[in-house]
DNA sequence: AATTATAATGAAAGCGCTATCATCACGATA
DNA sequence: TATCGTGATGATAGCGCTTTCATTATAATT
């Protein structure tokens, strides 16, 4: 294969020449660089990233780990990521870390040694050996999809409480009092630990009881299991009037369990979700969610780390709006006239 | 940051021992490769990988351009295949073409010069100068999500047109005679265009005259514009009895509009897609549909370019299977005196 | 005309690592 | 005892590029 210097000879100029045409064309005269491009042309000449990337200490490369690819809104997030990093010239290394954190500092330890020259991580939370070889080796990183001004960490996202506490209000001044509230573990996750907060805390604030919550914990973030939680939930507590699923996925299978039960939703039951995925809109009845701008998130991250990595200072955080939408599927609370109707249905 | 060397300087051995210790740890006595971890340890020694790519030839990354992340299908071909490749060792390099063939050589290229030992493409067309310069670096790579037995190209993947024609055969035997089509344009997406042909030689085969298919090309893979197709097909076409759309976002769209219009599935009409995303069985009615086997094909990818970077040989080429899964939302073709009905609910 | 800035180019020193080759010590073989 | 592996280690030459730094040619200034 062509290198560098076979370029240099062909074109009947140096080699720091041909480096220059390749990254300060500015500083090359217009002849030089001519016969340059031509010669690279002829050769098929492709650079060589290890060899720029060992000299210039610059690999172009930004890493990205998340927790899965199967959720949604991850997976746009990377697509506009991508694509801004695309304009500037830089290359996306994409890692997953399954929601544990030895494992994504395994993967952060990877890209650093790939080179990276900036990472984005997901939410705050992350094993203190990541923080510590971030900041040694003083490489650009970023936390995403959660705001937290108390946080000394840079981010990139939104108030992941403020969206469920307002949407449960709504419920609340619709005359709900009594809630099931699907969730995936929060341990695992600042950010759903972050939502189920906002649930609480406005009913706390409303004055609902806790006996009138009732909290089931999935293991995953699938459809099935928003059913079997919905069902479940359903048939143990059958006064409540409203459900609120932190994620939008458990939220379609709440609503796809009602339908199954014959539950008419919202004049039996609410439900509301968190994440405004694209179905969600269009599913009968739409759902009420919290909106996750992936897309803004993901231009920000690279919008974010080029901007360090070329030094300019810039704000350290971002604050990003998740606002939420009331659709359809949550309505008033019925009264209990109709409870034995829904009772009956299941 | 601590080199290579400082670690060897610390534990009294020379650099060539450490690098052995990192590469061939077999190489080295037991001894002396508990020093160089000690040193590797308290040096917080991050080996630089542009060094060691740039002398070993290998970057342990491989690259995937797709043509975008928006298609819950990819995602979950790309989270499996970054989850082969991590338990290799290997790095993701990802990149997305937004079906521009031009766009698409350009990520290749970018890939190839950051060095990766190996590339996955989805689909079998591409510019020329994809093929030229794979070929002509001896780069591993594959063509996926589509089987061609003819193609001299690798490729991992399964047969497109197969999957559409078993399902259109299965309406056909339901008693259907008319049908819509909704489909992104053929023109650019080769997996696409096989599914339509996979339908429309089964219509050809089964005598179903051309003036009794009414294909609608729509722009984008959206449930909005499976929603509009739908309404326009009903409303011009209201003999049809089957819609088919080559994909499941698509045929979502329809299941929707079919409910907004009070057209009920399959009593009505029938609806059949392609790829099986997740939701589409827990849907009312649930989808018929062709299932994608996704994550096999993420681990076939990565298996099959991990032999060929170590020189094992293995087949060029792996079909998987698509299988057709009748759901709910086909059903026998309404008869003629049902007709009215329907109309009336547009 | 002499001097000084300015722009364009080349020479060459690494960047941090791997891998080849030579060296050395030590036990096995004759 | 002399010879020959054998396994562990070290010295070192690059890998292909960027980037000072020095050099030369050109233009601008006095």
């Amino acid at each position: 294969m062509a290198t560098l210097s076979d370029v240099a000879l062909r074109a009947g100029v140096s080699a720091a020449s041909v480096s220059r045409v390749l990254n300060h064309p500015e500083k090359v005269s217009p002849e030089v660089c001519e016969r340059v491009m031509q010669a690279m042309a002829e050769l098929g000449y492709v650079r060589d990233g290890a060899a720029r990337a060992l000299a210039s200490r610059q690999s172009l490369t930004i890493g990205n780990v998340v927790p899965t690819l199967g959720i949604g809104i991850f997976a746009a997030g990377i697509a506009s990521l991508q694509r801004r990093l695309d304009e500037y010239g830089y290359q996306l290394l994409l890692a997953a870390s399954d929601y544990d954190e030895a494992k994504e500092a395994r993967q952060v330890r990877a890209l650093i040694e790939r080179g990276v020259d900036g990472i984005a991580l997901v939410g705050q939370r992350h094993a203190t050996e990541v923080y510590q070889l971030l900041q040694s080796r003083k490489l650009p990183y970023v936390n995403t999809y959660q705001f937290d001004a108390d946080n000394p960490h840079p981010c990139i996202g939104f108030d992941n409480r403020i969206g469920t506490f307002n949407l449960t209000r709504h419920l609340f001044d619709l005359g709900h009092r009594d809630f099931g509230i699907v969730t995936a573990p929060p341990g695992l996750n600042d950010r759903i630990a972050a939502r189920l907060q906002g649930i609480l805390d406005c009913l706390n604030r409303a004055g609902v009881a806790p006996s009138s919550r009732h909290v089931t914990e999935v293991p995953a973030q699938t459809i099935v299991e928003g059913r079997n939680a919905t069902r479940a939930l359903l048939t143990t507590h059958p006064d409540l009037t409203a459900i609120y699923c932190t994620t939008d996925t458990l939220a379609i299978g709440a609503l796809c369990e009602c339908r199954a039960l014959g539950v008419r939703v919202p004049e039996d039951i609410s439900v509301a979700g968190y994440s405004d995925l694209e179905i969600v809109s269009q599913l009968d009845p739409s759902l009420s969610t919290v909106h996750i701008p992936a897309e803004q998130i993901g231009t920000r991250i690279a919008d974010f780390l080029i901007d360090r990595i070329n030094g300019k200072a810039g704000p350290n955080k971002v604050e990003l709006q998740a606002d939420v939408i009331i659709r359809r599927s949550t309505g008033p609370a019925r009264i209990a006239a109709r409870f034995g109707r829904r009772r009956r249905a299941i």
